[in-house]
RNA sequence: GCCCAGAUGGCGGAAUUGGUAGACGCGUCAGACUCAAAAUCUGGUAUCUUCACGGAUGUGCAGGUUCGAUUCCUGUUCUGGGCACCA
């Protein structure tokens, strides 16, 4: 009887399907677990082997917290709006939920292969109504919330509007804001005036931010659209162009989103991120007097950490992107600012903050130091960015790397107030120095003046203290098609929030995806749609437009983890009883390519719900586990660009591709002795083509790497019959040029997997040639789930082996079942608890890969042993149903259990059967091992030293020496210091 | 440019708290079984050196701390991820 695979896993995939095996119950006795993965984009490429590497490990959890007495849940869906759908349709004409629907249909295919232990009554799907109509509730909450700074949580609008009945704009717990008014004035604004204030504190709120225009293609790009300045498509120039658009206010929530960190299980690098991401600095912001020739900018506001400095200031950088510059510009300097306007709005932040070139211009206006009135030149450059602090920075050369070498490259002087500290030659931020140069603070410590100087500021009135942040609103909004509605009817120049039974707001058919006028997204194209409210009531009159932005990729993701929760609820997002019952995801899965970007907005939507009482937790993730990201080994193969001389008139199509093996191209592009011999051999093949061209020779040997599937690579040997195949036969009339032994040897690079690199493995194919049990095994034995690793399919051979080996113990070929009833020995016994023990380890730790090698340890082990006991090998299966599910279940009732593998118990760990009372101990003079001694556990140092001291290796090393000191650390080693 | 991570045999990796570097698997070499092959089994396999016993070197690179460093510290190189409209 052998390991038929296939039949094994089929039969119980569906055994399992019959009888809902995976199903969750929101009602149980036992404690719960919630295991997530983050949520999927369907794309039309289908799964790659690294697609899989955390949805397994996240089911072995599942199914190991299951073994452990949990009800588990552990759900999957899709992220279904996005990008590349619209695209799709754009190019093929294909409605993006066709498409989708089609992606998500192969995706759910290729998962069930696998064998994960999902349950599927709770899949959602961010696109569909029924999901996207809560998606659309909470935005509304946002919309009709406001952060109150005293309480440090949201709250309703009408708490703020109440406020502002009572007090005005003085309210207590508000943001700062532009706008100042009376109780009274208040009261007698019109709504469009009340609305206007309003917008500026709802947590959800329209505004005005730069997207990527592409004029010749008449829409906004996505970053990831825009490639060194121009259209990834058709390679059209992309300037920055000013967009309404609406956004999430996240900055209120950054000192909550700091200090939840501190009370969730994210790796410290993760942690770090983000805490880099919000950028929390405090320093202050001070305002110079403006000396310009118009004379219309009176002042220049700054943001700087290092207020100390401010005697060191030989020059002001403002962004180039702020209206001031033009007010600025003295008229010597406004065609070279003009110019630099031009470049800077060419450019995107991205190449801004990594240009290494240092470029700007002078503004021709002037600040006035406002301690010792000094004039400090006003210059823009791209280095400046307007959306951190004021968009405006003074600049210390002698304190800060940047400054310094601007300063350098335009012969700005440099003024060094830090002494000894600066040398000249480069920068020195340091804190330590004592100041001189510096008025008023000469002789004090830097990091002390920096009181100093702020209290000063403050008491005359031109700086305050300020608590900055890197981080900025959130951009909520794109010009796309394929994304929620926004629940919004715009009547004269306000918005007003659709009502909540109004919802969902269903995306319309469009017949072109084509971006509206003025970079609007395709709805604006729908006049029917956009007009379909005209009869909705809104406070100032009846009627209005419908917003045409569409939301971004990470609204649906930012709260389906509540969703899984309470899956079908057509009345609430989800019930509080459920988000009580499951509460936070106790186990999240998942690429650090989230870091900063989905795992920061799902923690802000979470704190908004938890502030309105939707739910009873403030943080989302209770642990993180990032796995890292499998890439692709690329195989490529030299192929020969020909070159000829000779008469021109010839058939260039008769030619045919000569492909060299890369030891052979190695040798061609280093050695001009190999070189001719080849073109001899390139000459021949040409004689073969054109038998009647003599004149035709060639000349020289131009060679281009190219890309071959991975697939029809065996190692770096290309399969040469698959490779004539390949293309429909592209290479089919190929010359070969091969190595001495007869072979084409490829090279090959790790890279990305991606499909145009031909360099991806898809799981389908592996799960059929070794079987489910044996590819989950293999994706994890490859390394540990949190680093990034080359796939190489070579190795797999070695776990199916095992589970070939594993069910030898059970069933021999020849001589049928081998298992049996006997009374396990000690040895056996032994085997088996230092694999409990290890395996729970391992599991618990996340450390699968040393998991798959303690199974393997332990089946070479009970081999050895020639162990094919039942009371031995039935705990075994249990440990590896989270591993190899489909071969525990089939072993496990051939073993004439009756229920299920899945709810059995896992074993528990007894040390009595591992217990040792003598260890093999390293024995090392100098730090250097040079014998091993076996010794008693409970031995003394006394003891020790004595028996040591007579071995024969010892007494050769000491060389008749003394040791001056015997380290013996118990179970660990001895060593001697000589 | 900024932030984060990684680097160990021919390859993937192990060493959990500073304590025998290379578990386990792949590959490879030798052997057994076989008419042969596949499958399976047994043994060897970091490098250099030695007939051998053994010795020396060795965890990207350069330093440091320590009786002892893959592990801690400082600097540095390369590779990967992110940088706000890919998801």
């Amino acid at each position: 009887m052998e390991y038929k695979f296939r039949e094994i896993e089929k039969k119980w995939q569906q055994h399992w399907n019959q009888t809902n095996a995976y199903k969750v119950s929101n009602e149980s006795s036992k404690p719960k677990f919630y295991v997530l993965d983050m949520f999927p984009y369907p794309s039309g490429a289908g799964l790659h082997v690294g697609h899989p590497l955390g949805y397994i490990a996240s089911d072995i959890f599942s199914r190991f917290k299951r073994l452990k007495g949990y009800n588990v849940l552990h759900p999957m869906g899709y992220d279904a709006f996005g990008l590349p759908a619209e695209q799709y349709a754009i190019e093929h004409g294909v409605h993006p939920a066709v498409s989708t629907d089609a992606n998500i249909a192969n995706f759910r295919k290729q998962l069930d292969n696998i064998g994960f232990c999902f349950d599927w009554d709770r899949q959602v799907k961010t696109s569909d109504p029924q999901y996207y109509k809560w998606t659309q509730w909470i935005f509304l909450q946002l919309f009709n919330s406001f952060f109150n700074r005293q309480m440090q949580k949201a709250e309703p609008i009408s708490n703020l509007i109440a406020s502002f009945e009572k007090e005005g704009s003085s309210a207590s717990g508000i943001k700062p804001s532009a706008f100042s008014f009376t109780a009274d004035e208040w009261k007698a604004f019109d709504d469009a005036a009340k609305q206007n204030i309003l917008m500026d504190y709802r947590l959800a709120f329209c505004g005005y931010g730069e997207v990527n225009w592409c004029e010749a293609l008449g829409t906004v790009l996505a970053n990831d659209e825009v490639v060194n300045g121009v259209s990834e498509r058709g390679g059209h120039p992309v300037v920055k162009k000013k967009l309404r658009q609406w956004y999430l206010r996240i900055t209120e929530y950054a000192d909550r989103l700091l200090e939840g960190l501190e009370r969730i299980e994210f790796s410290d690098s993760m942690k770090e991120m983000q805490t880099n991401w919000i950028g929390k600095s405090s320093g202050a912001e001070i305002d110079f007097d403006v000396k310009s020739e118009n004379g219309t900018v009176k002042s220049l506001r700054v943001y700087t950490t290092r207020p100390d400095t401010i005697f060191g200031v030989d020059f002001m950088v403002v962004a180039p992107e702020l209206d001031i510059v033009e007010d600025m510009k003295s008229a010597e300097q406004a065609t070279a600012v003009d110019e630099y306007l031009a470049y800077v709005k060419s450019r995107s932040e991205r190449e801004r903050m990594a240009e290494k070139r240092i470029s700007g211009v002078f503004t021709g206006a002037y600040a006035i130091n406002p301690f010792n009135g000094q004039e400090i030149p006003i210059w823009i450059s791209e280095y400046v960015l307007a959306g951190y602090g004021t968009g405006a920075i003074m600049a210390v050369p002698c304190g800060d790397e940047r400054d310094h070498k601007f300063a350098k490259h335009f012969n700005i002087p440099i003024t060094n107030i830090i002494g000894k500290y600066y040398d000249g030659e480069e920068a020195n931020a340091t804190k330590d120095a004592i100041l001189e140069n510096s008025d008023f603070l000469n002789g004090m410590l830097m990091r002390d003046a920096i009181e100093v100087v702020i209290n000063k500021l403050e008491e005359k009135g031109i700086g305050i203290r300020k608590t900055n942040y890197k981080m900025r609103d959130a951009a909520f909004s794109r010009q796309r098609y394929w994304g929620e509605p926004f629940p919004i009817v715009w009547k004269d120049g306000v918005a007003y929030a659709l009502d909540e039974k109004d919802l969902p707001l269903t995306l319309p058919d469009v017949e072109s995806y084509s971006p509206g006028p003025e970079g609007e997204g395709p709805l604006a194209n729908i006049g029917e749609w956009v007009n379909s409210y005209t009869s909705y009531k809104t406070p100032s009159g009846d009627g209005g437009l419908l917003e045409t932005n569409t939301m971004p990729g990470y609204a649906g993701s930012s709260w389906y983890f509540l969703r899984y929760m309470d899956p079908h609820n057509t009345e609430e997002f989800c019930s509080r009883k459920a988000s009580d019952y499951w509460g936070q995801v106790d186990l999240y899965i998942g690429g650090t390519e989230h870091a900063v970007g989905h795992l920061l907005y799902s923690r802000m939507w979470t704190k908004v719900l938890f502030d309105l009482g939707y739910i009873g937790h403030d943080e989302p993730y209770r642990k993180l586990v990032n796995q890292g990201m499998i890439q692709g080994s690329s195989r490529f193969v030299y192929r020969l660009m020909w070159s000829i001389s000779g008469s021109a008139d010839f058939d260039n199509s008769k030619l045919c591709s000569v492909l060299f093996s890369k030891g052979i191209a190695n040798e061609i592009q280093t050695d001009s002795d190999a070189n001719k011999k080849y073109k001899n051999v390139l000459n021949e093949i040409l004689r073969k083509i054109y038998s009647d061209r003599k004149d035709l020779v060639v000349r020289e040997i131009n060679i281009s790497q190219v890309h071959v599937d991975v697939n029809i690579v065996d190692g770096y040997e290309l399969d040469i019959e698959a490779f004539k195949k390949w293309r429909n036969g592209e290479y089919e009339d190929a010359e070969f040029i091969l190595e001495e032994d007869g072979k084409y040897i490829c090279g090959s690079e790790v890279e990305k997997m991606s499909k145009s690199k031909f360099n991806t493995v898809n799981p389908d194919d592996l799960v059929n040639k070794y079987g489910a049990d044996t590819f989950r095994m293999y994706e994890m034995f490859l390394g540990p789930v949190e680093i990034s690793k080359p796939w190489d399919t070579k190795g797999i051979e070695g776990v199916h082996r095992f589970l070939k080996k594993l069910w030898r113990l059970f069933y021999d070929e020849v001589k049928g079942q081998v298992w049996n009833d006997e009374k396990a020995n000690d040895a056996e016994l032994k085997v088996l608890h230092k694999c409990i023990k290890k395996i729970e380890d391992d599991t618990e730790r996340f450390s699968f890969n040393t998991a798959v090698s303690t199974f393997m340890i332990a089946v070479n082990e009970l081999s050895d042993l020639k162990c094919s006991k039942k009371e031995i090998l039935e705990q075994l299966l249990i440990m590896l149903t989270p591993y190899a599910p489909h071969v525990s279940e089939e072993l496990w009732s051939l073993l004439g259990n009756s229920g299920s593998v899945l709810d059995a118990t896992f074993p528990k760990f007894e040390e009595k059967y591992v217990k040792e009372s003598a260890k093999a101990y390293p024995v090392a003079i100098n730090g250097k091992t040079r014998t091993e001694i076996t010794l008693a556990l409970d031995i003394t140092q006394q003891e020790v030293e004595a028996i040591v001291l007579k071995d024969e290796v010892v007494l050769k090393w000491l060389d008749g020496k003394q040791p001056k000191k015997v380290i013996y650390v118990k179970n660990k080693m001895i060593n001697l210091v000589v």
